[in-house]
DNA sequence: ATTGATGTTTGATGGTTGTCGAACTGTCGT
DNA sequence: ACGACAGTTCGACAACCATCAAACATCAAT
């Protein structure tokens, strides 16, 4: 019996994107940011990190790879959100991995 | 009211250890071998990954450093333990930074 | 003490990656 | 069409990191 809602477990491979994406502290932020509201701009992040428009760009690739994040665009402008349900999923995966063979 | 257990958090500096520990995929397959039993032997880890001693070791003082593994002295030998909380107290952290403000 | 086995440390090397600046693309007003 | 603003892509560079081989340290048994 299932006690958890099914989640739409990872492959392999986004495993470790994600895992990848967590690992650098700005891209970290970077998530948290966006996480902190429903929604977040792309200028803002700019704005709010001292790096380059360039960088941004890169590591929102990656987040974006990773399945973290679902952009939209905007006319000019694009918009970043969480996608809880593969971090969600990402952490459950994480803590069967390296759950022992029979116990809970 | 908390439903959780209240785990020890991590300090900020931990979690960034902890990331980047687990963003290996090499430290990644260790730590599931030593998960799937109580404890592992070091010399178990060298004869059943290809890579050699001293990268073992390498990942092996990572993993310690970051507090996701314990390690113990016996004679020759070296064991090493999960530690589940440390993990558990990750995964908690890492969802709690990319929760909405107001949110459950 | 010498040998053999287990881990650790060190130096070198090749690959990855975070970062920048600059060039490029795309969109909105005027 | 032009200029201003928003993002992306590219080339280059420095820092980091996984890996190896070899030297070193530690322990056990002969």
């Amino acid at each position: 019996m299932k006690t958890q809602a099914p989640q739409p477990a990872l492959s392999a491979r986004q495993f470790e994107l994600v895992a990848k994406a967590l690992a650098d502290p700005r891209r970290m932020a970077l998530l948290e940011s966006i996480g902190s509201e429903r929604e977040y701009s792309c200028q803002k992040l700019c704005v709010e990190f001292p790096v380059s428009k360039g960088t941004i760009s890169h590591h929102m690739k990656e987040l974006v790879r990773a399945g973290l994040i679902e952009s939209r665009r905007e006319g000019q402008y694009r918009f970043y959100e969480v996608r809880r349900e593969v971090l969600a999923a990402y952490t459950a995966e994480l803590m069967r991995r390296v759950s022992k063979v029979g116990e809970l």
